[in-house]
RNA sequence: GUGUCCGUAGCUCAGCUGGAUAGAGCAACGGCCUUCUAAGCCGUGGGUCGGGGGUUCGAAUCCCUUCGGGCACACCA
């Protein structure tokens, strides 16, 4: 809408200003009371050498006698300022029929390109925890996020599961289980091997050599190592499946770095091939000293792969089979240091599409200001979080609305949107230290305050039981404050959409959601609308209608869904 | 030590492609359920935007520096 308005008012003030300088320096703002647009022209004062009130005040003038062609109500200026009021039943209708349209009239801004997104990513053999439910919850909104920008999004499960860990967990599931004990209590089991084979190790590191060498027999097909790795792979599945679906969030390919064990002799061959590689304390490295990073591990002194050479046979992998025009890697930001350094060796090896490898990374998740670590003991599991979440929903159910008809469902909806929602609302890249007081919260700046408006929004509609057309209201009788400060945020849906995408940033749509979702509670309270008579029942029914369309869409894009009833 | 990220109200955070008096939520205090679900709404108090320089008509926002904290720094991922 914005564009629009600088369109039209570069051509009215024609040679004072270009149209990229309205576009530059007119702003939104922030406070109603100086207009639906502002234009300061202290930048033009500058460069015309001229007092900036002396300009605001002349563009007032001319803007002044275009009213109607600007769509505008009024104009005034205060010092170097230019505001414009506008038309605000103009303004609405033109919103409206944009918001009717397919896709809520959102530019094809991805054009059908590929998207890679390689998130989620747990290590089989360990439990889904707090920190691998931030980047699935990330992942699943910038998949809803660009797909609805126009991308075609590749949705990648990049499974931890190849790699020295489970030389360690062979090794002592040999030593200290049977296949009784692993079937009876499955991923517990093989967590508490893999934590007791490193306490140890610390005393006796032979165990270490011993995990090594059953990796190296797990990369050179040995049966019997494969075998077991096999049946601990498909038990982790099983139970990283309950929260995937807890989460409604699926997969389009989830080869894990097993799948590139066997890319990597082709890999060195190619490395060897660009002069890249070189040996150094037994290990096969590619030298990054000259960008000022340590050397990428290719292959460990014992042979063995290492995760930097799985990664880039991965990219090398992607960009064959699905032709990205991006490839987003959503891991914490621990990881910084590895994804520069498997960029950078994708971008020697002479691939000019490197730069198209983008790390997205995000805040630590730690536990009373200390790591997360099974080993010692500090752990939060992703499913107790969401299974809590539903049961305090549900607690608050039964206290609040007891006669509701599917409490079970709703509960579900409500427990688990509170959890994404607490988990998107704030920047990525924010450490979080963990609290249940915060995820469980359902008052405030949360999910269920989100899903709270769309309920009586719908409440509202079963209602009045109206359907109400775009072309059958009187947008007159929505051009007071409250109605239209709600149409000016539902214009801003698809600036911030964008703006998310650009970002990699989700937060944006939940603070959007809570700035759209207040304003909507505000908007009611102030207006009855089944009570209204006439002109203004239509029109506030249709305004109800495009807001709980737009915070269901939106909501969408978190993840998280809309009870009909709370 | 080197690199990197973070530092805004008592707490958790928005605002950061520079703009008009720095915004929310929680917590505290005070109001609103004979009217569309009180998981809500309205109001009050609360800030040297870590410190110091600089650039600019204008800095929470950009640059430099300094302090505090997180994380990473080859054979785990």
């Amino acid at each position: 809408m914005k564009n629009e308005f600088c369109d039209k008012a570069a051509k009215l003030l024609e040679e004072r200003v270009t149209r990229e300088q309205l576009l530059a320096i007119t702003e939104v703002p922030a406070d109603e009371k100086m207009g639906d647009y502002a234009i300061p022209c202290f930048a033009l004062a500058k460069e015309q050498r001229r007092n900036p009130a002396v300009i605001a005040a002349e563009f007032k003038e001319i803007l002044s006698g275009k009213k109607e062609e600007l769509a505008a109500d009024r104009i005034e200026n205060v010092g170097g300022y230019c505001n414009v009021f506008v038309d605000r039943e103009k303004f609405t209708k033109k919103c409206f029929a944009k918001m009717f349209q397919e896709n809520h009239g959102f530019r094809d801004w991805g054009a059908g390109g590929v998207i890679c997104m390689d998130y989620s990513s747990p290590n089989i053999a360990k439990n889904f925890h707090a920190g691998h439910l931030r980047t699935t919850i990330i992942g699943n909104s910038l998949y809803k996020i660009f797909t609805k920008l126009g991308h075609s999004v590749v949705r990648i499960n990049y499974l931890g599961d190849w790699g020295t860990q489970f030389g360690k967990l062979i090794t002592a599931y040999k030593k200290w289980s049977s296949p009784q004990a692993v079937e009876e209590r499955g991923i517990d089991e093989l967590l508490d091997l893999y934590v007791k084979l490193n306490a140890e190790a610390e005393k006796s590191p032979e165990l270490i050599e011993e995990a090594r060498a059953w990796f190296v027999r797990m990369e050179n097909n040995d049966p019997e190592a494969l075998a077991v790795w096999n049946w601990f792979r498909e038990i982790s599945m099983q139970e990283f499946e309950r929260v995937y679906k807890m989460l409604d969030i699926s997969f389009d390919s989830c080869t894990g770095e097993s799948f590139y064990r066997d890319k990597v002799p082709g890999l060195i061959e190619e490395l060897r091939r660009k002069n890249l590689l070189e040996e150094s304390q037994g290990a096969l490295v590619i030298d990054l000293g000259a960008y000022h990073m340590p050397p990428c591990l290719i292959t460990k002194s014992d042979g063995g792969s290492i995760y930097h050479s799985r990664d880039i046979a991965a990219a090398i992998d992607r960009k064959k089979k699905y032709g990205f025009e991006k490839c987003l890697y959503i891991t914490g930001a621990e990881q910084s240091l590895h994804f520069k350094q498997v960029f950078k060796a994708v971008e020697l090896m002479g691939y000019s599409w490197a730069d198209e490898l983008v790390h997205v990374p995000f805040g630590l998740v730690s536990l009373d200001g200390a790591k997360l670590s099974s080993r010692k003991g500090n752990m939060v599991y992703a499913e107790d979080i969401l299974k809590e979440a539903v049961e305090r929903a549900m607690e608050q159910i039964r206290e609040k609305n007891p006669s509701l008809a599917d409490k079970e469902d709703t509960a579900e909806k409500v427990g688990v949107g509170a959890v994404i929602f607490h988990d998107l609302y704030h920047q990525r890249i924010k450490n979080v230290d963990f609290a249940w007081e915060d995820v469980l919260n359902l008052e405030g700046a949360t999910g269920p305050y989100v899903q709270y408006a769309y309920a009586r929004a719908k409440s509202i509609l079963r209602k009045s039981g109206d359907i109400v057309k775009a072309d059958d209201i009187n947008y007159h009788k929505l051009a007071d404050d409250a109605a239209f400060s709600l149409v000016k945020i539902l214009s801003g849906y698809e600036d911030a959409v964008v703006n998310a995408a650009r970002g990699y940033e989700p937060s944006v749509i939940a603070r959007y959601l809570i700035t759209l979702t207040s304003a909507f509670n505000h908007f009611y309270q102030k207006c009855p609308i089944l009570q209204a008579v006439e002109e203004e029942r239509y029109a506030r029914i249709l305004l109800v209608t495009i807001v709980q369309d737009v915070i269901a869409d939106a909501c969408g894009l978190l993840g998280t869904k809309c009870p009909e009833e709370m």
